[in-house]
DNA sequence: ACTTGACCTAGAGTTAACTATAGGGATTAA
DNA sequence: TTAATCCCTATAGTTAACTCTAGGTCAAGT
């Protein structure tokens, strides 16, 4: 069975090698064993259970909550009902963030139009009779 | 023409009047007039302004770059591309962050998928036969 | 044996975006 | 006129998530 170097798997998950040791130090990766000389040795499901990691950071959920899971996982059955509670959590998160977004894009959209108008011509006065009248705010 | 305290300012745009003045001091609203004894006054303008630049908050710009921008307008018609320019690039970050979230939403969904059914079965160990065989990575 | 390069830990430093405190001034109600 | 409640500045402190440095170990090649 292959296994991986930091500096391997670091490359494999487009993180540094600071972020992994700063991560098995927060206690996030309790898996990964080591040579007997300390040398850490990732193993394909190691690198499958970092990109779990990186799909929660990316949820905008903060390390020590991650850490959270990862214990529970530690724990056994007696945790499926928070491990669930907390990718329904997430869902929700995710979804809420998606509808962030959108109402986002929808006044970038709006600007670049504004300013495409304005720059074919040549000034932002022709937008002067706007409801409202800023360079900002239209 | 009706105007807004910092506190009043801070309520209509869910901020702190701490989150304000550290937006005035690294220079995002020099739009915002004073009275003569310094006390600052938010007209409804002001307020949209600031709808603008939460709105560039949300798309992840940082606060000196959303500086750029404020500066930006205020050197007039000069700077209407690159201020066309910035809002095309949020416009593709935005984008770019939704396709993530769509990925990431996926995955989540697949994890609360497993969580359920070992939950139901009360045991992880329904899942054992899965090609991978982790609690962390399924 | 010796050098090289990757690995290790502990701990200091960085950055962004707040968040809070201290000390003081102005406006309003009693 | 005095107390409360806002406002102000300057500056210090906080937090998260890295990022880096110093000093040392270890395995492979020459």
């Amino acid at each position: 069975m292959r296994t991986y170097s930091i500096s391997e798997a670091a490359k494999k998950l487009n993180l540094t090698v600071y972020t992994l040791r700063y991560y098995d130090k927060e206690g996030l990766m309790p898996f990964v064993e080591r040579t007997p000389s300390g040398t850490r040795l990732f193993k394909e499901s190691d690198i499958g259970a970092l990109k779990i990691i990186e799909c929660l950071k990316a949820t905008g959920m903060p390390i020590k909550e991650i850490k959270s899971f990862i214990d529970w996982c530690s724990e056994g059955d007696s945790t499926l009902q928070q491990r669930y509670d907390m990718f329904m959590e997430r869902k929700a998160s995710v979804e809420a963030q998606m509808e962030e977004l959108r109402k986002t894009m929808e006044v970038i959209e709006h600007k670049c139009m504004y300013y495409k108008t304005a720059l074919d011509a040549g000034t932002e006065d022709i937008h002067k009779n706007d409801k409202v009248g800023s360079s900002i705010t239209n």
